[in-house]
DNA sequence: AGAACACAATTGAACTCTCAAGTATTCCGG
DNA sequence: CCGGAATACTTGAGAGTTCAATTGTGTTCT
């Protein structure tokens, strides 16, 4: 780290943009559920996630997996979740170290009821005023960035065409 | 709101390719910096703001513009970073309501100190998987998402080629 | 001048996230 | 089958962010 290859104009303005329009997104979207829905997008993917998965249940950790988050940042949420009766926290029989996550059906009905709005501030933000070019060309680098970060490559699967979950 | 397009399987994709990358990339940075630096991302930016703005010094609504930052996160930001010595606020004569937050000499050392390591892990975690091109559609995506998000326009300007600030 | 309004910034409470520790359970080599 | 390591999860403290409310100051209109 001796000498420093600063970021050069073009990379310094795509920089700069770049942390500005996620800021903006992520305040954008939380707020909206959040007003719309009383959970924060980070709860909101976390109900997501179980509504994709069999039985709507997930290990902590598949979960945690799943929303690339850390068990304890998990375990608060799956706190308050549960104490909102939108999830549901049980061990199974013969593993006693393992917790299941399990969305209830008031989890689900909220998400439910959730998710439209979500889904139209989403487009709103992002996909409307993207061509389908430049969607392609996002995936592509959130995919290249994805690998940087994650190298594990944690769970890169998603719900097939016809996954039974709630859409976001 | 009645129907709901919801997402199609490439968007579905792109959109949650690109939250787990955000998610992960600000992780990345945060970490990096408040181990190296004890700053936080959010108060790093502040500090660079400040060290490219004319003597050093903003008001606090202009840097909270620069930021996009509302009133009161900036608020208690600041009130942290005085308390560190790392910037300083005072009012000017003759106005009484604005707040003037000016970069200390300390503030400008930590932030020098800070840069590189920084430089080089936004570096680490964006620029150096992507290509030119890569950059350069993420530019152009960036400032659409901006523009969706902020039609105003607050502060798009950014230091010339020999910008007196430091980068980032 | 005075009242109503707009603006600049701060405050406190509630909430979420992070990090470091801690508890409990299961796995595994010798 | 025993003891250390790894795994699964939780907890609590500390910090940052948000929202709503508040304070104080400038502006404007009549």
């Amino acid at each position: 780290m001796a000498d420093t290859r600063w970021l050069d104009e073009g990379e310094q303005r795509t920089w700069r943009t770049f942390l500005a329009a996620v800021h903006l997104l992520e305040g954008s979207l939380d707020r909206q559920l959040r007003r719309d829905s009383g959970l924060p997008h980070a709860y909101y993917q976390a109900l997501v996630a179980l509504s994709e998965a069999p039985g709507g249940a997930l290990t902590m950790t598949e979960l945690a997996g799943r929303l690339r988050s850390s068990p304890s940042r998990l375990s608060h949420a799956a706190a308050r979740l549960e104490e909102d009766g939108l999830i549901h926290r049980f061990k199974r029989l013969g593993d006693r170290r393992t917790t299941i996550a399990e969305l209830t059906p008031r989890g689900l009905k909220v998400l439910r009821e959730a998710a439209p709005g979500h889904v139209h501030e989403v487009r709103r933000v992002l996909f409307d005023s993207l061509t389908q070019e430049q969607v392609d060309q996002l995936r592509a680098i959130s995919e290249v960035m994805l690998g940087e970060l994650d190298p594990e490559g944690r769970e890169p699967r998603y719900a097939g065409p016809n996954g039974a979950g709630i859409r976001d």
